[in-house]
DNA sequence: GGATTACGCTTAGTCAACTAAGTGTAGAAG
DNA sequence: CTTCTACACTTAGTTGACTAAGCGTAATCC
C-alpha cells in the first residue's frame, strides 16, 4: 500500500527541476542549475529558492555534503506523472479515462510503435480484469 | 484542418464556467452563476468578471439580449480538452503519448467498457496508418 | 590575517489567478 | 417623478508562481 502521501501537483518550473533530478539522480543546486540553464534562462539563486520551497511542499529532500546540499526527488517520475494526469482527468474529463485517451489521440496520431505499446498496455489491463477480484499491478516492462 | 487558433489553456475556474456553457448552451451570467453555485461558493459578480476576461482571451463570446449578455463558448469541449492534454503531454511526458496513457492506467484500472472503447480507438488509429505510405506486415490483433 | 569564493538564506518585486465590494446606468414599479 | 432593481463595469485585495538581488557565513588562497 505504500500509503501514497498525495503530494501537490508540481508547477511547470518545479517539474523542470524534478526532471533534472530524475535524470541525474541526486544533485547539488549547482548541478541542477547547470542542467537547467541549457533549456531555460534562470540563475542559480532562483533554482536554489525553488528547491527550498519544493522541500517545504515535500517534493524534494536534501542532505548536507560538506557545505553543499544534495537534493533528491521524493516521488519518482511515475508517481508524479500519475498525480498530474489524475488531476487533469478529474478537472477536465470528470474522471473519464477513455475521453482523456481519445483527446490524446486527436492531438497527434500515434505512431506504429506507440500503437504497439498501447496494445500491450490494453492486453495487460485485460488480463488483470480476467484475473478477477485480486488486482495485481504487476506491470512487466 | 480547421486552422486551430490555439487559444490559451483555461484555468480551473474558467474550465468550470466553460463546462456550464457546454452543458447548457448559450447562457446569461445569471444562468451560469445558478449552475455554478451548486458546486462552488462563488458570487455572480465574480462569474461576470471571469466571463469578461475570458472574452478577452477569446475563450467565450457574447451577444446582447435586452439588458443581458448571453455568453457562449468559442471552442467546443473536444478542442479545449485537446489543448489541455497537449500541454500536459508536452510538459510532463515530453510528447510521449503512450507514457501518458500508461499513467492514466495506473491512476485507475480501466473498466471493461473503457477497454472496449480504447480498442476501438486503436483499431481506428491503425487503419489510419495503413492508409499512408508506410506499409506494415500482419496485424497485431 | 585579509581577500576571494562558494554556499545557503532573506527579501522583494512582478505577474496571473481568483475573489468580491462598490459604482453607474437604465428599465420597471409605484 | 421617484424608487427599486437588475445588470455590466471598475477597483482592489489576496494568494501563489516565478524571478533575482543582496546578505551572512565559512572555507580557501596568497
Amino acid at each position: 500500500m505504500t500509503a501514497t502521501p498525495s503530494l501537490p501537483e508540481p508547477t511547470e518550473r518545479e517539474l523542470e527541476i524534478l526532471k533534472v533530478l530524475w535524470e541525474q539522480g541526486e544533485s547539488t543546486v549547482r548541478q541542477v542549475h547547470e542542467a537547467l540553464r541549457d533549456r531555460l534562462p534562470i540563475v542559480q539563486n532562483t533554482v536554489q529558492a525553488f528547491l527550498r520551497t519544493m522541500e517545504e511542499k515535500g517534493l524534494v529532500a536534501h542532505r548536507a555534503e560538506g557545505r553543499s546540499f544534495v537534493y533528491r526527488a521524493v516521488m519518482q517520475r511515475d508517481s508524479t506523472a500519475q498525480t498530474v494526469v489524475s488531476g487533469v482527468m478529474d478537472r477536465v474529463f470528470d474522471g473519464a479515462m477513455d475521453q482523456l485517451v481519445q483527446s490524446a489521440f486527436s492531438v497527434r496520431r500515434p505512431t506504429r510503435e506507440e500503437l504497439a505499446q498501447l496494445r500491450a498496455l490494453l492486453d495487460d489491463a485485460e488480463s488483470d480484469l480476467e484475473g478477477d477480484g485480486s488486482a495485481q499491478p504487476g506491470g512487466v516492462a
